[in-house]
DNA sequence: TTGTAAGCGTTATCAT
DNA sequence: ATGATAACGCTTACAA
C-alpha cells in the first residue's frame, strides 16, 4: 500500500495544469492571477485536499506566527482568565499560542529564551507570581519581543499592560477603613513583585489618608498562594485578643480564601468577628461564604491587550505604545462589616 | 547599523572551520566527529550563541515538536488541571503544546483540523464538554493522531484516556442513599457526552440496587457550566413541597456550585434541608460553604498519561494501547446530611 | 499575466 | 571521520 503523502503546492500545480508560483499567488493572494486559473487552481487544491505546510512558511518567511504565554500556573483562574483573553486575540491574528507553565514542567529559565532564539515563537507574554529574576525576561526581551502583564520590571522599561493595581488597592482600604475599622492587618504579595508592591503602596495611601500611620500597621508577607493566606492569616491573628486585628486585606483572592479557611478550622465568623477582603475577583470569590469583597480585575481584557501589544510589538517593530493602566473595580460583597 | 541575524549552522560551521554536516553531527549527536572538531564547534556555538532553526528542522524532519491542546475553557479548574499535566509530560519529551479554546476564539470546526494538516501539530488531545459533533473529532483523526480524555465516541473507537466515571457515580449515589435518602434528583450533563452518559448510568445502577427505579427520579438536564446548575436546581425544587427532593446529585462541581447559589438565593439550607454532591473535585469544591462533597478525578494525571498516549501514537504510529480506565475517589465532606 | 529559479536553514545520503 | 550536495515545501525577485 502506497505511504499516502500530503499533497504539496506541486502537485496542486501539477494537478491545475499552472506553474508553482500561480498556486502559491492564489494561496496567499499575492499577485495577479486570471480568474479561469485561480479557480483552475482552487479546484485542485479542493480536490487534493490541499493545506500550505507551515513549516516550509514560517522557514521562508522568518515567522512562526506563534507566541508563548509564560505563567505560573493554570489552577489559579486570574491566569486562566487572562489566557483567555490572550488566545482570542491570538485566533483573531491567526497566531497561535504556546502554553509555558515552568512549575509544571521545570524547564530552566533560559529554556524559555532558547524557545525565542530558535523561532519556534515570535514573541513572549509573561506573566510572573514570584516576581521572578529579571535575569529570565532579560534574556528573554533580548531575544525577541515580550510583553509583561501586570508586572514592570523596575530598572528597565519593557512593554506592559497593566491594571491599576495602586487605585483598586487604595480604594478597598478606604472600604474598609469606612466600615469603620482601626485595628487591621495586611497579607502583602511576593516582595519583589510590581502588583504586590502597587497594592501595599495603595493601601498605605488610604490607611494614611484616614490619619493611621501605615507602619504602624501588622504587615504579612505572601506569595499569592492559598496556603500563605492561611498560615499569614494564623500568625495575624494569633495574638492578644486586644491587638487583634477586626480586618484582614489580603493582597489577592487566593490568600483570602486562605484567609477565610483559618477562619472557619478555627472558629471565627467572617465577617461578624472580622473582616476579610481580597483582590481580583476571581469567579470563584462570589461563591465562597462569605461572598468576597474584593477589586475586580479585567483579567480577559488585560489578556487581550497584552496579545495585542505583543503583536503590534513584532510587526512594526518599533516601539508601540502600551494601553493606559486598565480600571479596577471595588465589588462590594459580604465579606465587610462594621468591628463590633 | 547593520541588521543583526542570527547565526545559522553555516556561520558555526565557518567560524569552527569545518562542514556544515560536522555541525549538524554534534548538534544532533547524529555521526562520528573527533573531539577536537567537536569542541571547537561546541565553542562556535557557544560564542556565536547560535540556536538551531526549529522551523527548518520541521520541514526538514516532517514533524513539529508541537501538539495541540482543545479545551471548551480554562476557567473550569479540571480543564486547567488536565492540560498541567499535558505541559508536564510534553515538556519532558520537549514537545510544545498550542492552547485552543474554540468557545473563546470562535474558530470554525474545520480550522483545527487545517492545523493539523498544516503539520504545525504532531497531534491533538481532545476534551469536549458539549459532546461536539464526531465531525470534528473524526476529521481530526483522519488527518493525524488524536486522544480524548475522558470521552469516547461510540461508534468509532479513538484512542482515549479516561477515568472510571461509572463506578465513581455508582459510589457517589450510594453515599447519599446511605445517608438516608429517598426523593433524589439528578442533575446530569450534556447528553451526548460519554462521560455525563457513565455518570448518569453510574447513577441509576446505585439507586436500582437501592431498590429504586431509575427511572422514576427526576432527571435535568445540564451542560457542565454553573449557570445550568442553578437553573436546573430552581427546576428541581420549585415543585409541591411533598415532591421535593431531598438531595440533588450534579454530574460535575461547577453545577454542584451553580445549585448552591441557587440555595443560597433561595434560603434553602445545605445540607440541613437539601443534600448537594458534585463530580471532579476541582480545588474549589472544598472551599465553597459548606465543602462539597464530591467524586475526585485525578486530572492531573488524565492529562499527563493522555500526552503519552499521543506521543506513542505519533512515532510508534502503530496502535498504542490506552491505559486502564483511572481510578476515582469519593471525597466526603460537609454538603450531605440525613434527610429531615 | 505567467513561469523559472534562487534561496530559507536543516538533515541525510553518498562519496571521499 | 569528513565534506559536498540534494532534498524538505514554500516565497519572491526576475524574466519572459
Amino acid at each position: 500500500m502506497a505511504k499516502k503523502r500530503r499533497p504539496t503546492m506541486k502537485d496542486v500545480a501539477a494537478h491545475a495544469g499552472v506553474s508553482l508560483s500561480t498556486v502559491s499567488y492564489v494561496v496567499n493572494d499575492s499577485g495577479p492571477v486570471a480568474s479561469d486559473r485561480r479557480s483552475r487552481v482552487l479546484d485542485a487544491i479542493r480536490i487534493l485536499n490541499y493545506t500550505p505546510n507551515e513549516s516550509a512558511r514560517s522557514l521562508k518567511r522568518r515567522s512562526a506566527s506563534t507566541i508563548g504565554l509564560i505563567l505560573p500556573e493554570l489552577a489559579n483562574q486570574y491566569f486562566a482568565l487572562v489566557a483567555e483573553g490572550i488566545e482570542r486575540a491570538a485566533s483573531d491574528a491567526d497566531v497561535l499560542v504556546v502554553l509555558c507553565v515552568p512549575q509544571a514542567t521545570g524547564k530552566s529559565d533560559d529554556f524559555y529564551a532558547q524557545l525565542l532564539r530558535s523561532q519556534r515563537l515570535d514573541g513572549v507574554v509573561y506573566l510572573s507570581a514570584t516576581g521572578t529574576l529579571p535575569s529570565l525576561i532579560l534574556e528573554l526581551s533580548r531575544s525577541g519581543a515580550v510583553v509583561l502583564v501586570d508586572e514592570q520590571m523596575p530598572g528597565f522599561e519593557l512593554p506592559a499592560v497593566v491594571s491599576d493595581n495602586r487605585r483598586g488597592a487604595r480604594e478597598i482600604a478606604q472600604h474598609v477603613i469606612e466600615a469603620g475599622h482601626r485595628q487591621i492587618a495586611l497579607i502583602g504579595g511576593p516582595a519583589p513583585l510590581w502588583s504586590a508592591d502597587q497594592r501595599l503602596a495603595g493601601y498605605r495611601e488610604a490607611l494614611a489618608a484616614a490619619g493611621q500611620d501605615p507602619d504602624e500597621v501588622p504587615f504579612f508577607g505572601g506569595d499569592y498562594r492559598q496556603r500563605a493566606g492561611y498560615e499569614q492569616a494564623a500568625k495575624a491573628l494569633e495574638v492578644a485578643p486586644a491587638d487583634r486585628p477586626t480586618a484582614l486585606i489580603c493582597a489577592n483572592d487566593l490568600m483570602a480564601f486562605g484567609a477565610l479557611e483559618y477562619c472557619r478550622a478555627s472558629g471565627i465568623a467572617v465577617p461578624s468577628e472580622l473582616s476579610i477582603v481580597g483582590f481580583d475577583d476571581i469567579p470563584t470569590a462570589s461563591l465562597v461564604t462569605p461572598r468576597l469583597t474584593t477589586v475586580r480585575q479585567p483579567a480577559h481584557d488585560l489578556g487581550f491587550a497584552a496579545a495585542r501589544l505583543l503583536f503590534s510589538l513584532i510587526d512594526d517593530e518599533g516601539e508601540a505604545t502600551p494601553p493606559m493602566p486598565f480600571p479596577t473595580a471595588l465589588m462590594v460583597r459580604d465579606s465587610v462589616a462594621p468591628p463590633r
